[in-house]
RNA sequence: GGUCUGUUGGUGAAGUGGUUUAACACGUCGCCCUCUCAAGGCGAUAUUCACGGGUUCGAAACCCGUACAGACUACCA
C-alpha cells in the first residue's frame, strides 16, 4: 500500500525535538511504503503565526535529510498547503455538513458560554455546550446572518452509543458518544478549528496514515464521525507517545536544549539527532542502534512504537553523536569542528596544518562540536599556572634532572616534528634513567602545565618550540 | 469532576504464558591497557517487572481493582 503522510506544524518558528520526532516517524512511514511526505502549515490560529516560520521548518527538515515531497514551497496537486489559504474550502464543507444535519449554526455569545461554564463548575458537572442553537429554523438563521450576527458552526454529536477505532500503537479505543461535545468546526472569524481543518485536509490531500501525538487519541472519535458524515474513509491512525524532559514533564521551549536548532548549534550532527530521536519511543526488532536514514526506512515498523512516554536524555544523544563523529572522515570532521574552534579562539597566525592536527587530536574526545573549545584550552593559554597536585609532583627527587636533560635536548632538536620530539623523550629516558610516570609527568607538567592531556609528543609539538623553550627557561 | 492513555533499573528499552535465576544500549562504579586524559577491552549495577487480588501446573506477560502519572475536557493546535 502506498502511503501519504503529513507533517502539520503550526508556524511558531520553533521546533522542539518531540515535534521533529513526529516528522521523522511520518517521513519514515511514508518512505517505507514508497509514498510521499507532505508538509502542511496549520496556521488557523492567526495570533500565533510567526514570520519566516515556514522557511525555518523547511530548513530544519532539510538539515535532517527529510525531503518534503509536497508543501507550501514545492506545491503538488492538492494545494494550497497552508491552511489560511484554504478557508473557502473549510467553509464550503462546514456548510455541507449543516445541510446534512451533522452540524449547525451557533450564535451563542461568549457571555452565555461563560455562564454555562460557571454553572457547570458550581454543579461539579463537566461543561458541555447545551445545543441551545440547534432550535433555529433555516429562516431564522438566514435572518440572523443577514443582521450581521456572529456565528460559529458546531458539529452535532450523537447523544447515544459509542464510537471506536483501531490505533496502530494503542489498539482499540472506545469512547461513549455522550461525552463528545458539539465542538466548534468553524470559528466566528471564518477560520476552521484544528479539529475540523485536519479532517478536511487529510482527506482532500489523500493522507493515508495520520501520525500524531497521543493527546489526540481521545479526540479521534470526533474526527471519525466527520469522516463518516462525509462518507469518507478514515485514515490509519498511529498515535505516538509524548517525549518528556528529564524532569518528567512534557518538553517545551523552557527545556532549552530540547530545540533542534539549539542542539544543531551546539555541534550535534543532524543525522545523530535523527538517529537518537527515532530510538525515543521506538525500537527495532534487533539490537541495532546506529542507523542511516536509509536503514531506518528499511527497518521502521510503526507497530513497534511504544505506548509509554519517553524521557529525553542528552547522555545517550552524546554517545550517539560521538559514534558519528569518530567515524567521520578526517577532512569532513575538521570542516565540521573548525567553526566551533573559531568561535572561541583567534586562529590568526596558526597554520592550517596546525589547526587540523589540533582538531584531529580530539576526534575521540568530544561528544559534540562545542566541546572542542574547553578541550583545547591549553594550546591557547600563554601562561601556565600549576595546581597543587602538579607542584607536589615536581617536588620529587630526580625531577629536576629529567627536566634539565630534556631542556638541553629539545633546544638542539633538528626538526620540530612529532617523531623527533618522541626521539628526544626516548633519549631522556636513557640518559636520565627514568621511565613511566617519572619520565613523562615532569615533562608534561613543565611544558603544558597540566597532568592530563593528549599524547605528550603531540602536545609538545602543537604548543610549539618557542613557547616550550620559554616555559623551560622560566622553570625553577 | 468526567473521558482516554500509560506504569519493566538513573535513562532508552527487549519481552506478548514456560531454557527469563528479565536481553541489549546509555549512564554510573570497578578492573585491565596506559605517562595522564580520552578511546578500547573486561566486569558489576532490577532477588524482580507500581501495588493488591484473581485465572493457570506455570504470569512481567491474561483478567479485575487500587494507586500514581499524563493528555483531553478552548472560537490552541
Amino acid at each position: 500500500m502506498k502511503a501519504r503522510t503529513r507533517f502539520a506544524p503550526s508556524p511558531t518558528g520553533y521546533m522542539h525535538i518531540g515535534n521533529l520526532r513526529t516528522a521523522i516517524f511520518e517521513y519514515l512511514i511514508a518512505k517505507s511504503n514508497n509514498g510521499q511526505f507532505i508538509l502542511r502549515i496549520e496556521d488557523t490560529d492567526q495570533k500565533r503565526k510567526v514570520d519566516g516560520a515556514i522557511d525555518f521548518i523547511y530548513d530544519t527538515l532539510k538539515l535532517c535529510n527529510i525531503k518534503v515531497d509536497e508543501g507550501p514551497n514545492n506545491v503538488g496537486m492538492v494545494g494550497p498547503y497552508i491552511q489560511s489559504e484554504r478557508v473557502k474550502i473549510y467553509k464550503e464543507y462546514a456548510e455541507k455538513l449543516v445541510e446534512m444535519g451533522k452540524a449547525y449554526y451557533c450564535f451563542c455569545s461568549e457571555e452565555r458560554l461563560e455562564e454555562l461554564r460557571k454553572k457547570a463548575q458550581n454543579a461539579k458537572r463537566p461543561f458541555m455546550y447545551d445545543g441551545h442553537c440547534k432550535k433555529y429554523s433555516k429562516d431564522e438563521i438566514e435572518e440572523k446572518i443577514k443582521n450581521g450576527e456572529k456565528y460559529v458552526i458546531r458539529q452535532a454529536m450523537p447523544k447515544y452509543g459509542t464510537s471506536d477505532f483501531e490505533d496502530v500503537v494503542y489498539g482499540k479505543i472506545k469512547v461513549d458518544n455522550s461525552v463528545l461535545e458539539d465542538q466548534i468546526l468553524l470559528k466566528s472569524d471564518g477560520y476552521p478549528t484544528y479539529n475540523f481543518a485536519n479532517v478536511i485536509d487529510d482527506h482532500l490531500m489523500g493522507i493515508t496514515h495520520v501520525i500524531r501525538g497521543n493527546e489526540y487519541l481521545a479526540q479521534t472519535p470526533k474526527y471519525n464521525l466527520l469522516y463518516e458524515a462525509f462518507g469518507w474513509q478514515a485514515p490509519i491512525y498511529i498515535h505516538v507517545p509524548m517525549v518528556l524532559g528529564s524532569d518528567g514533564i512534557k518538553l517545551s521551549k523552557r527545556n532549552g536544549d530540547a530545540s533542534f536548532m539549539d542542539l544543531y548549534n551546539d555541534g550535534y550532527l543532524p543525522e545523530a539527532i535523527v538517529n537518537y530521536l527515532v530510538l525515543l519511543g521506538w525500537s527495532p526488532a534487533n539490537n541495532q542502534e546506529i542507523f542511516s536514514i536509509d536503514e531506518l526506512i528499511a527497518n521502521f515498523d510503526p507497530k513497534r512504537i511504544s505506548k509509554s512516554p519517553a524521557v529525553y536524555d542528552v547522555k545517550k544523544l552524546n554517545w550517539i553523536n560521538f559514534q558519528y563523529l569518530r567515524k567521520m572522515e578526517s577532512k569532513k570532521y575538521i570542516e565540521f569542528i573548525k567553526p566551533f574552534l573559531e568561535k572561541t579562539y583567534n586562529l590568526n597566525g596558526k597554520s592550517d596544518e596546525w589547526i587540523n592536527k589540533l582538531i584531529l587530536l580530539y576526534q575521540n574526545h568530544i561528544n559534540y562540536g562545542k566541546e572542542i573549545s574547553k578541550e583545547v584550552e591549553l594550546f591557547f593559554k600563554k601562561e601556565i599556572d600549576l595546581d597543587e597536585e602538579c607542584k607536589s609532583f615536581m617536588q620529587q627527587d630526580g625531577v629536576d634532572q629529567t627536566i634539565s636533560i630534556f631542556k638541553e635536548k629539545i633546544k638542539h632538536i633538528e626538526e620540530w616534528t612529532i617523531e623527533k620530539i618522541n626521539d628526544v623523550i626516548n633519549d631522556v629516558k636513557v640518559e636520565a634513567d627514568v621511565k613511566g610516570k617519572m619520565l613523562y609527568m615532569p615533562i608534561r607538567i613543565v611544558t603544558s602545565g597540566i597532568m592530563h592531556g593528549p599524547e605528550l609528543a603531540d602536545t609538545i609539538y602543537l604548543i610549539g618550540k618557542e613557547t616550550i623553550l620559554k616555559r623551560l627557561e622560566s622553570w625553577e
